[in-house]
DNA sequence: GCGGCTATTGTGGATATCCGCAGAGTCGGC
DNA sequence: GCCGACTCTGCGGATATCCACAATAGCCGC
């Protein structure tokens, strides 16, 4: 299981929250201030991220705003006193994934928090497998690219070989070539890599 | 361009935003009730549905849950006077598009109604798409949606004779008539055809 | 300039796919 | 019982794909 990291000013909670978690095996890391998650973020950071929304300095609603434009994937509940409709909104539209008002249920936000992990974890698991292909796509040439989009288009070679001005010898060649690379044998086990199919 | 749904049993509420839509060329229909919504709608009904929560009988929240459970997946915009965050966290968790406040504003209440519709107008794009292929798929015999399966999975025709324990000319059989009745020419093509790309 | 990468093409042969022709067995409905 | 479907199979040939061997040519970096 990953971690869920807790972004609240309030070392009080923080630790309140820490014990629960803790109790439920939930890995936990404890963070005082938005501005010192954000700074130790790294995009291969793992897990889920429970925020508070008023702090000092950066609310948690900015830190939402700034980790998604740095490219954070990460599922977000939000836990807030103060509940406010319009921002509660904005906030699950923007793709957090809850909004809970204290005072919470301890069991209820501990599935969540639970689920988000889970989440999370399935995500990292498909965007390696996403990672993975994208490198063997960045080994192709260009022609083998070209020839490869015609064959996943379902164009026969003779055709491909017409439609780029080429004999069908050469395609063949950059077809294997992109088969290859690519790690497949057949068109269609290309089609349903690219397609993300699994 | 489709037709707003306007459920709320206040009907100087109804006809206040009748009149703002209809000012902006939206098509709209008034409900005096949940009730008579949840009645008169079927399957086809196409458009967005403007929501409000409190209403006489049936609640605006109590019809979403009944048209969820119909299998309906019209947009879904709630307007509501008494605000509460867990009532908007569990209805746009649902599956909600939006959830506003009043008092609104006019115009940016007009864009969602429009965003609304659109993005019906193209589920229901691609959900035409998808009945016509689910039709030819159900013209195939239990044999041939086998075949077709170890196909769209790269497996070779003498591959499929074997797993299925038949000759290769009785696949290639079933084959083609998977094609033809696909209605295309090569494997990619089913493989796309099946893998939702375009 | 030499070596490596890319792109190109050819020959020839092994496999695979596509298809028409032909036939046979099962099963369910009229 | 006959007809229509679905399923199964074989033969042979036209295409298509896969691949080893072989070769030419441009571009780039050392």
């Amino acid at each position: 299981m990953t971690t869920l990291h807790i972004v609240d000013d309030d070392e009080a909670i923080r630790d309140a929250l820490g014990w629960l978690f803790q109790s439920r095996n939930v890995p936990v890391v404890g963070w005082p201030s938005a501005e010192a998650f954000l700074e130790s973020w790294r995009p291969d950071t793992a897990g889920c991220l429970l925020l508070d929304i008023r702090m000092e300095g950066m609310s948690g609603l900015e830190l939402f705003d700034r980790l998604l434009a740095k490219g954070c994937r990460m599922p977000v509940i939000f836990l807030t006193g103060h509940g406010d409709v319009p921002i509660a909104v904005g906030a699950l539209k923007k793709g957090a994934r809850d909004f809970v008002e204290k005072p919470f249920n301890d069991n209820e936000l501990v599935d969540r928090v639970i689920d988000a992990l889970a989440v999370d974890a399935e995500q990292r698991e498909r965007e390696a497998g996403q990672a993975g292909l994208a490198a063997r796509l960045s080994t192709l040439t260009q022609r083998e690219r070209q020839v490869m989009e015609l064959v996943v288009a379902g164009r026969l070679n003779k055709v491909i070989a017409d439609e780029l001005g080429i004999s069908m010898r050469t395609v063949e060649v950059h077809r294997s070539h992109v088969f290859e690379k690519m790690r497949v044998k057949t068109a269609v086990e290309l089609t349903r890599l690219l397609s993300g199919a699994s």
